[in-house]
DNA sequence: GTGAATAGTTTAGTGTCGTGAAATACCTGG
DNA sequence: CCAGGTATTTCACGACACTAAACTATTCAC
């Protein structure tokens, strides 16, 4: 069981790895893609903690995702010092990689009645607090 | 229910990463370590492929490894020209990592009874499987 | 309105890591 | 025993990506 744990962990990490290889990014590129699709645009100030790097840093990074069409510079109209980072709207790679992950993942959910997909999402959520409460925890000058 | 699918990847890269960062390792490293912690002692040639970096580039790699304290060559036995790296037996920062993971993770499970527990694991059983024929189909060049 | 602070970029410099070729040691087939 | 192949290391080189500090533009506080 324990087992399955590490093994499903392992597997996620090699396929993130699998996808940045696959898009020409490298870790760090790929985590700030992550944030901007997921968050909506960001500042790209807002990148740099997250990335744990120097703003200056940032700057390199925004400009090679830009540079291969994922993102799109944009000015902020609140605040014209600023630079809103925004994912492009056509990203036929990403789309089909997550496109075809999806459906995937959507026969394995067809095993299960309601009951057990919930007992399934509990599991899920228990394994990903306990998850981020360790990465905080090695994160801190503990 | 997919965005916890999605939530416990991103989770599970990002302790990755915090252990990797904790351990003074890189993602080369870290990753070599896991698979000679797991494997048992390794010869180094068998590390290359997989971490996709040529041979020469292991011989650093277990370097650092082993100023760190976390690997050692071996001469093997049966074949005077390979090098065994072993995982070295004391690393008290290294299970106590894993130690606490495992402590937290026993609570997870035992909020369920034996068949949910059955449930849970094919989930992961699938799980896994999907990210491994993805990550495949990512890697090759289909 | 002026001065300090903020957002982002630029530049120069540094460090690190990986490649590729050559070197060493060793195994193996004939 | 000798030739060719394999496992690992060494070395010189090149490529990136990050940092730190200086620079520009803009906002905000008083």
């Amino acid at each position: 069981m324990s087992d399955l744990g590490w093994e499903l962990s392992t597997a996620s990490v090699l396929f993130h790895e699998a996808v940045a290889r696959r898009l020409g990014l490298t870790a760090v590129e790929h985590k700030a893609l992550g944030m901007i699709v997921r968050g909506g645009p960001l500042p790209a100030g807002a990148l740099a903690p997250q990335l744990s790097v120097g703003a200056s840093a940032v700057t390199g990074i925004v400009d090679r995702l830009v540079r291969a069409g994922y993102v799109e510079r944009r000015p902020d109209p609140d605040d014209r010092r600023r630079v809103l980072i925004a994912a492009t709207a056509d990203r036929p790679d990403l789309s089909a990689i997550f496109a075809d992950l999806t459906r995937e993942m959507g026969t394995v959910v067809a095993r299960y009645d309601a009951e057990q997909l919930a007992t399934i999402a509990d599991y899920l959520e228990h394994t990903i607090a306990v998850l981020r409460a360790q990465t905080a925890k090695l994160s801190d000058p503990a």
